[in-house]
DNA sequence: GCTTGATTCAAACGTGCGTTTGCTCCATGA
DNA sequence: TCATGGAGCAAACGCACGTTTGAATCAAGC
């Protein structure tokens, strides 16, 4: 075995770790999943998880880096393209909102294989109770957050920003129940059936996007600090 | 002791029992919370969690249930009274979310004390990915959610059936992550500092309720099928 | 040919888990 | 008065967990 396969042997077992506990994370939560069951899927030994990775939360990390690590590069280089050709203007609310949720959706579904189990994982992680994970996912979107943040005021200035930001928080919560394919109340009845049927899905861009904007755009409610401009 | 206060007294252990595993089922997520740290909050021994509720999932789906209960009655009586008022004609939408959401949130600030807590924990257990809680929440679910699918269809006729179960899913996960009060990404600053936020919070409901009634009104998003019906 | 260092592996470590076991306590009611 | 049975309790059960150990394996480099 020459050096390269060397290399290539070391990078297929850490691989193999990595996405048989992206699979396993999500279909069993972080809790829910043992260092036993990953490797047993992975097929390989018990003790490799931990000299490849470290620890049960650096692997969750680094399932989770990995992808978030492209996935939020090419939002932050979609919005500066964008912007670039806006040439100082502000963005239409509706450019933002493809340039953060449909590049997720694109790039998951560019993936050769496990976009769609990862952005399943992503929208259950999302709403994770420990620490550890909240801590981690936090610092993983700080930069993205405050870049669109800043885009969306810019957007929106008749808007008061703290409006702005809970829209955002709907926004992510729609998107992420929609992605994680199936909440506990199974709507849509054919979800979950094919493996991958998220990120092959065509439709559920356009459906999700029609939604957000529409909701983003929705009258103002009426505050109790009696703003009631209305944000069209 | 009379008998009225053995029944006070056991009912308390139970209680408290319960009580605690919902602030612990909220903070912790269902496997990242033990049985001990449950009796451990609620001051009781470790036996009696076994004693008065049988096992660890029957404990996790009684804290469900005895508060789901309560908001499903209402919110199909809710649903009872407008259509009833309505005397055969189909609801407005508006009314029909605040039937479902509104009752929500309203049942869970009247409640004397746990309805924030409650809240929250329900925002996450709709993702939990744990087989035997989605098994139990289907079951709880089941009434109330094909009595709003036929209202929300009698009152969007002209609408595709498949785009309405669409867009009562992403309303489901833009309330969900709002009332779970902290995910991952954390934007609303004040949140999580007040253990009484979410409930409390009098400006949540109507700025959900704009953003919910935004989405569902949007204009339909054009469909492989050809479908191009603008939705008013 | 032999050392070196990275990788694999079976086995074990200590710990915390959900649950069960008997025992004690004590109000109840015949 | 005493048997009854619900409730509380300390202790233990067996098991699965994350992690560590130390030996075995093997290509690379001198």
């Amino acid at each position: 075995m020459n050096k390269a396969n060397l290399e290539q042997s070391r990078k297929d077992t850490r691989e193999r770790i990595l996405d048989a506990a992206e699979r396993m994370f999500m279909q069993n939560g972080y809790d829910g999943t043992s260092m036993r069951l990953v490797t047993g899927a992975a097929g390989v030994n018990l003790a490799a998880a931990n000299y490849h990775l470290g620890s049960k939360e650096a692997l969750m990390q680094e399932v989770l880096r990995r992808r978030l690590e492209v996935i939020n590069q090419e939002r932050l280089r979609v919005l500066d393209e964008a912007e670039t050709k806006a040439s100082g203007k502000p963005l239409k609310p509706s450019v933002i909102i493809d340039a953060f949720f449909g590049t997720l959706l694109r790039v998951a579904a560019d993936q050769k294989a496990g976009g769609d189990t990862f952005l399943r994982l992503l929208g259950r992680t999302i709403t994770d109770p420990s620490n550890f994970i909240r801590t981690f996912m936090s610092g993983e979107y700080a930069d993205v957050l405050e870049r669109y943040r800043q885009a969306m005021f810019r957007s929106l200035p008749d808007v008061p920003k703290a409006e702005i930001v809970w829209r955002f928080h709907f926004m992510l919560g729609a998107a992420s129940y929609a992605i994680a394919g199936t909440g506990t109340l199974q709507l849509v009845a054919d979800w979950q059936v094919d493996e991958g049927a998220v990120a092959q899905n065509k439709n559920l861009l356009p459906r999700l996007m029609s939604f957000l904007i529409g909701g983003l755009r929705a009258p103002l409610p009426q505050i109790d600090d009696g703003n009631k401009t209305v944000w069209q």
